[in-house]
DNA sequence: GTTTAGCACTCGACGACCGAGAGTGCTAAT
DNA sequence: ATTAGCACTCTCGGTCGTCGAGTGCTAAAC
């Protein structure tokens, strides 16, 4: 889109107003931020020209005017200036997401809880695992003659467990043939290869203990598919009624009931690549129930792996540039702090680990 | 309150037609309620009477009237008429619990959706365990050079474990070495006496790898803590936004932002046995916040050790039975599946296990 | 040709007003 | 003690008129 320079800051201002008051906004508003070097009338023109041009709109004769989801995407595009996240909020992102002591999906729990904090807006946030998950190795705690414990190493190194408790007696030598048998069988394969005429032929290797066989087989594939599915929170979808556009609660429970339905998310916009901030405005959304909504969501990659995406959802008129730069400070976060939280690096002499000082700077 | 028995059927009358209706409801509905035995006019001068006693209200004079406060309380303890659960709710809530394949905090939170989702109030699910936990045996699994696996069981009978990466050394030999002291040093004490002169003193034994036993210890102490901590969700709070009572914004807000502050939570009203339901309505609260709304709230044991709630949230106007009916049965399935979700029931023979077809009946 | 001042016009927001309806309390009759 | 009747009260919903912000157009100024 090719507009004059005057044009452009016509648009940028009326977009930066809007979003601010939540008010249509008129030419003498316009004139005023703009210190009044042009006169309302001439802006009172262009913005009539703007309008034809698609990118404005009139809510009804005689009101100001609002950027359409054309003009938002021409502001994004080419007009938005980038923020800086505030020092306050870097420190309150890495703060919260240093002191989370463990476990991945809380990890990224917190941070959909952080971005709907800071944005107000409601936050979803995904990872999942982009290759195959497979066991790496089988071990057996033998606890006492009806008890032992299964412990299985994934491939992306994390451990699973379960504790199991038998009718029938076990003693540490069969399980420690159980565990050569898995070790051999069960080690490097995805949930898809553990057929029944696996189970089975693992059932006449071991001879004895066919049922166990078949619970811990059991226990591997629910594990396997666990690894695989999609793991999405959405969160502070309270957050919607802030904001006026949402004052109707009718509107925000059809956007919440949609947000909070599993299937849905599936369609929510994906990023193409790590670290790239997408915005998508109103109707550019797949949905028909974003019709009316943003979505910015930021995408990280940790490693091969893993890979993640925070976003957050709201009305059109959304302060772009700052959800930008906040979310992708947090995305920067994750990163860091995901890719060493499996694998805590000790060293016994200073005994500082990579959580230290967080390896992430500011936005830019 | 010792009311003559026309107006226990008065008051019933007008406490289960408003809670239908959401509108005061006036003398001559209640009199056609009532099937026209006694006229309208004589229930008016019934119905102030029950007003001067407190146990009715009037929103403005011409308008029908309200239940106080006293009065829902009166209707809970002497006039509600215990209510069964249908057996499609019954029959859902039976799947929904045993269709989660595993998980404690699953299930929890599994809970409190269903309970949310059926009885469209907020629902809020919490879980503790009463005893200390204490680490019943460590296993260190060795997997290469530099890498080991920490297993923990506790004495509630949960596993818990973390892949520990070293920039030293460590050998099969001494990871034996390291479980033996362990194990008599650490095993069977609460988090409390895990002191630094317990480590330090630990460390001497072992002589060597000072740094690993600061790792294990520091693991161990958050296990701990983690386990102490009292399990909190809260659950479909946009609920509220379907009871006219909370169609304002604001309100709804207030209340939600309250529910969703975790240091409120435990302001909320603790039933005091087991199965026993427990209504808390509108100023009975202690807190602030909770005045014009009611608590009903249910208490499940599992066994000595861990003790849960489930609640919900919502308007005085609450339909008490129901919501109690269908809130009482949750609990009871899942004290069965709490029951026996960690200790797999495994006969080789038939394969049933416990949660074959579930122990809990319906309630009454 | 571009910019600007001036002006008539449009349209939604807000408040006043009013009638309808529901429900009450009181009185008098049963 | 109960009930019919009636005057009274108060909310709810709709209509109407005013107000003000903002526009588009025209004509003058640069």
């Amino acid at each position: 889109m090719n507009l004059s320079e005057r044009k452009k800051v016509i648009l940028r201002a009326v977009v930066e107003q809007y979003v601010q008051t939540a008010e249509p906004v008129g030419s003498k508003a316009v004139a005023a931020e703009l210190g009044s070097s042009i006169s309302s009338a001439t802006i009172r023109n262009e913005m009539a020209e703007l309008e034809s041009l698609g990118l404005l709109e009139q809510p009804h004769t005689s009101a100001g005017r609002v950027p359409s989801p054309l003009g938002y995407r021409i502001y994004v595009n080419e007009l938005m200036r980038r923020q800086k996240i505030s020092t306050d909020d870097a420190q309150m992102i890495t703060n919260a997401l240093k002191s989370r002591t463990s476990g991945k999906s809380d990890l990224i729990d917190e941070a959909g809880v952080l971005a709907s904090r800071l944005t107000t807006y409601p936050a979803y946030a995904m990872a999942t695992v982009a290759g195959v998950t497979t066991i790496a190795r089988f071990d057996f705690i033998f606890i006492d003659s009806h008890t032992f414990i299964i412990v299985t190493l994934l491939n992306n190194d994390t451990v699973k467990n379960k504790l199991i408790h038998l009718t029938v007696p076990v003693s540490p030598k069969m399980l420690t043939k159980l565990a050569a048998v898995f070790n051999a069988s069960f080690t490097g394969i995805p949930e898809e290869r553990i057929t029944p005429a696996l189970i089975s032929s693992t059932e006449r290797a071991v001879g004895d203990m066919i049922g166990v066989v078949a619970v811990i087989a059991g226990f591997t594939i629910e594990l396997l598919c666990e690894a695989k599915a999609i793991d999405t929170r959405v969160t502070g979808t309270m957050n919607l009624l802030n904001h006026p556009e949402y004052r109707d609660v009718d509107k925000a429970q059809r956007l919440i009931s949609y947000l909070t339905d599993d299937n849905e998310l599936a369609r929510l916009p994906l990023p193409n690549a790590s670290g790239e901030v997408k915005f998508t405005i109103g109707p550019e959304n797949l949905a028909d129930e974003l019709r009316d909504t943003s979505v910015i969501a930021v995408r990280y990659d940790v490693g091969d792996d893993l890979q993640g995406l925070i976003g957050v959802v709201g009305p059109t008129r959304m302060e772009y540039s700052k959800v930008a730069a906040k979310l992708s400070y947090i995305a920067q976060g994750l990163s860091v702090l995901l890719a060493g939280s499996d694998k805590l690096q000790l060293n016994p002499e200073s005994k500082n680990s990579k959580l230290g000082d967080g390896g992430f700077g500011q936005d830019e």
